[in-house]
DNA sequence: GTCTATATTGCGATAGAC
DNA sequence: GTCTATCGCAATATAGAC
């Protein structure tokens, strides 16, 4: 692994653990193995550097949340297999803790990947639940694009749940509970 | 105001703007216009502040929260009043934020305010959740506590779809598809 | 109680040697 | 490309005058 990427990988972990701005470029370049001119000949500086990490990050996540939303199964299995899928609960999420960050919310050009692949996750939920509600399976009354920010909340929400309580177990709770509202087993079909 | 209040008045502004990590004594001071010395007079440092600031927080969300949860109106009425009730949503939740500060997270005495709010008005709407039941709102199967999480995660999560796309709209997105999800009207009562 | 002065450490960046 | 040295400034805290 070259040392640009190095840079970016501990980039990417630190965003993840502690946020922008309670990341310096000290700690990147001690977890990184290098130096000060390294990091200042590869990057511009601090923003750069988040941003590419950040990139790198979403560039994943879509990837990730990709390969389940299209995966087998009916619409209801595979908004199912989006909500279940294995997560590293307590760790928050890489991309949606970046929002409560002030100066990524303060700069566009940091703000826009994590709006892109919150979009994008959405956008194909929403698609699905339509495509359950031709298919009988979500009830047809719905709107699909709601049901979409509805599921995305309900796990961005469960991490600040799992991380206040210091326990998984609160956003399983809410997965379930969303999981229930959303079975098709629940619901008259008109 | 006495300089213990504006300090603490202060530092409960930044710490919703910008976190723990990212809330400096220098801005506490200069936003409360008091000296180093109050600050070190009256709280032993940043921590301690915090800690008071958080409290404060917390009391004053429970008070708003628990206003709407035991307000009037049916079970349902009364989430819906809580899920709608006017919300700074671009601000994000001065409690919910709080989970992603790594320090916040690390300190069990500064978590602890955060868990306890959480948790107490997930416990008012799990039991709303099963008073509806018990009038047949709700369906029967459903589990109070599980979809008292949903109900705060969307929340929570709605406040991260906002601030990601810097708009309102998908925060009141995600909170009507759950209301549509819980409508007792949309539910076979068995 | 509140102030200013000061100390120490780290942040974020630049310079220039190798 | 990578390193160390250095810079100017802010973070957090202490000391001691008033």
């Amino acid at each position: 692994m070259s040392t640009s990427d190095r840079l970016i990988e501990s980039t990417r972990e630190l965003l993840w653990e502690r946020g922008y701005v309670g990341t310096s470029p000290k700690a990147i370049l001690e977890r990184a193995g290098a130096g000060q001119g390294s990091m200042y000949h590869h990057f511009k500086g601090k923003p750069e550097l988040a941003l590419a990490a950040i990139r790198r990050t979403a560039e994943e996540m879509r990837a990730t949340a990709g390969a389940v939303l299209d995966g087998p199964g009916t619409p209801y299995e595979r908004i199912r297999a989006y909500l279940t899928r294995e997560r590293e609960v307590l760790r928050g999420c890489p991309i949606g803790r970046l929002t409560m960050d002030p100066e990524v919310i303060a700069s566009d050009e940091l703000r826009e990947p994590v709006d892109e692949t919150i979009d994008w996750i959405r956008e194909r939920l929403a698609h699905l639940v339509e495509e359950g509600q031709e298919q009988g399976q979500f009830a047809p009354g719905l709107d699909g694009e709601e049901i979409a920010a509805t599921v995305v909340a309900t796990v961005q929400g469960g991490y600040v749940l799992a991380r206040a309580s210091g326990s998984p177990a609160a956003f399983d709770a809410g997965v379930r509970g969303l999981l229930a509202l959303l079975s098709p087993q629940s619901c008259s079909q008109s």
